[in-house]
This record gives C-alpha cells, structure tokens and sequence, in this order.
DNA sequence: GAGTAGTCCAACAGAAAGAT
DNA sequence: ATCTTTCTGTTGGACTACTC
C-alpha cells in the first residue's frame, strides 16, 4: 500500500504532544512514526515512558532503530491486520498503551475509502480515522489518544459513520485554532484531535430554530444539487447558472447554457456556490421566473415564495459562523447536500426531499 | 518587473448508487 | 453483472498580493 509521506515538523510534534492532557504514561506509541519526531516529543514530556513506533517504511524503521536504540520500533502495514498480527511488538500491546500520539497519512487521493473493523461492526471510512480507530484497539482504559488530522476528517461524507462512532464511544477534543499549514512540500488544513475512552453517552445539544415567517408558519425548501459540468455543455439548451455568474447575493446571468433534463430551479430560489471560497456575498437571491440549470458547482435551495427565500438568506445572515463552517474540506472548502439539509434544520426548515 | 506566496475555484477522478 | 449517473472531495492552474 502506498501512502503520502508528509513527515510531522518539530513545532506541530510538541503541539500535539502538549493537546494531551495525561501527566504520566508509562507507554506512549505513534503507529504511523515517520522519522520519529512525536515520540521524540513524546520523550520530552514523559520521561520515564517506555516509547513503541511502528511505521510502514523499511528506511524509517531502521533509521528509527539507529538513532532511538531504547525505543521499541517495529516495520508494520498498521492497516492490515496480518502485518499487526506479525508484528513482535504490537499484539502484546492490545488495551495497554496509556498515550497513543498519530500524524497519520492524510491521503488526498481520490475517494478511497478503508474498511475499518471495531468491536461495534465494520464500516468504510477515509485513510486517516482508519489510523485512529485501529490505533485505538491499543488505548489503555484511561489512556488517550492524540493525533493531527485532515480538518475535513471530522466533517466529510466519506467519514461520518466513522466521526459517529467516535463520538459515541469516546471523548472528542478538537482544536482548530492551528488550521492551516505546511508540512514539507505539501500545504492542508488540519486539526488537533484528543480521544478518551468516554465514561457516559452525551446528550445531544439542539440549536434553538431561528428561520421563522410572521405568520409562524415553517419554512419549506428543496435542496437542487447542480449536475451540469462546464467541459460537457451543449451549444443551445436552458440557460445554465455557474459560480461565476454569482457575486453580491446577485445573479448575472452570462450566456450559458446547460442540458434541459439536468437538476435545475426557477425563482425565488436561493443559490449557493458548492465549491470555493464561502463568502455570504456568494448566497444569491434568484427571484426571476425562468427556470435555470445548475452547473456542478452550484447547489439551489427551490423556495415557495419570496419571504421564504428572505426568511433563509436572513438566517444565513445572523448565523455567518454556521455558513461558514458548513464549507469545509482539507484542501478546498466544499459544501455537501447532506451538510446542508442538515444545517437548514437547525435552523428550522422543514426540507423536502 | 520578477519572483514568491497565498487564495480561489473549475475541472475532474473515484466511489457509490441506481438502472438495465 | 455491467453500464450509467450522481455525488463527494481533491488537484492544480489562474489569479492576486506581497516583497525585493
């Protein structure tokens, strides 16, 4: 298996060893060590621990068991579970590590999924969590497990049922503040994760809904996901609408054109750019009664009347944060149908299907 | 003006879902 | 089983801002 080779920088090693919040350890492990930067950290912070690497790479391991001779360093492909099981080291490991450190490949190749086995059932998830929830297999009861991961990782489509089960199972900590930065080479957005084993189910905290007509009446809405890609556009068809075209929560129609069968919405409607840079500006108002074509890049949201559409770019408006954060992605900031719907119901609309 | 760094976003690859 | 369509999410080129 191949994976990205993006090893951890000094100053983001001390950032996640510091996240954690364990005082002692008496095992520390990094499954995906690299050039061993975060034990060396590791070391710094908990002296007296014993430090196990594991890393796929033939070089690293031996450079690992040239400069750290007390470490305990194994060659493992930490996703297989033949290669763990061959392992000298890691089996014995099982349910004894008190603080597990990761920087594990962030993988930007594709939509490759893993299947990741736990004790609760098997399901898909990206390469990065499949790092963390095998490494998890090895936590201590009490230990904690603390990782730099893909911002996105959190968020995206393909990780969802891997972020739930997390959450129900452990402790999640995040730390946004250090978003964005570069490994050497490479340029993502990433986040500080802290996992503990959790003690108690947590209660879900509901956001108060907030669009709201004078009437008292919900809102409704259709989620439209544009389908129409621009390299494949027919030279006369409907009229087609693409991000370029929108620009201070106004449409300006440019001459495209898309196929008439493809996803399409007529005013009042509100469209949404899907990918790129989330400023509100790009939330347009489309009150025009001719039916236009989405471009792939555009998500429209089919209102059933003017003060709806009002009603929902107004949320928009006083929730700028929820906007926002509703783009994400580790390289460019997407917006997902799903993440959408979602948000438009805490919000309060009722959204058709 | 040239070089470099940062940002934006159109294009498209890959996976999943649906149709036949 | 195979093909087609849909959807997610990343890549990489274009553009802009900044520094010298």
């Amino acid at each position: 298996m191949s994976t990205d080779a993006f090893y951890t920088p000094s100053w983001l090693a001390e950032a996640v060893v510091a996240f954690s919040s364990k005082n002692r350890a008496r095992i520390v492990a990094d499954f995906a060590a690299g050039d061993g930067a975060l034990l060396r950290a590791a070391e710094l912070r908990w002296r007296t621990a014993e430090i196990v690497a594991a890393d796929l790479c033939d070089t690293a391991v031996r450079r690992i068991r040239k400069t750290h001779e007390n470490w305990s360093c194994t060659k493992c492909d930490f996703l297989d579970a033949s290669s763990r099981a061959r392992s000298r080291t890691l089996p014995s490991l099982l349910g004894e590590v008190d603080q597990i450190l990761l920087n594990p490949p962030f993988s930007c190749r594709g939509g490759t999924s893993f299947l990741t086995n736990t004790r609760h059932g098997a399901f898909k998830c990206g390469q990065a969590l499949a790092f963390v929830i095998t490494a998890l297999e090895y936590l201590k009861p009490g230990g904690e497990l603390t990782a730099v991961l893909p911002s996105n990782a959190l968020n995206s489509q393909k990780d969802r049922q891997a972020v739930r089960y997390l959450r129900h199972f452990y402790s999640l900590t995040c730390d946004y503040a250090a978003s964005s930065s570069h490994f050497k080479g490479c340029r993502v957005k990433y986040v500080l994760v802290s996992l503990s084993p959790r003690m108690q189910v947590k209660k879900s905290n509901k956001v108060e809904p907030d669009v709201s007509r004078s009437s008292g009446k919900q809102v409704r809405v259709q989620v439209v996901r544009g389908t129409s890609q621009m390299h494949d556009l027919p030279e006369a068809g409907r009229t087609l609408v693409h991000t370029t075209d929108m620009r201070d929560h106004r449409v300006e129609l440019n001459g495209h054109c898309g196929h008439p069968w493809r996803p399409s919405v007529i005013g009042p409607a509100i469209l949404l750019p899907r990918v790129g840079a989330p400023t509100l500006d790009k939330a347009c108002l489309y009150l025009r009664r001719k039916r236009v074509a989405l471009s792939d890049c555009v998500i429209g949201l089919q209102c059933r009347s003017t003060s709806d559409a009002k009603c929902i770019l107004a949320a928009f408006n006083r929730h700028r944060e929820k906007f926002t954060t509703m783009f994400s992605g580790t390289c460019a900031p997407y917006l997902t149908v799903a993440r959408l719907k979602s948000v438009l119901q805490e919000l309060g609309c009722l959204v058709d299907d």
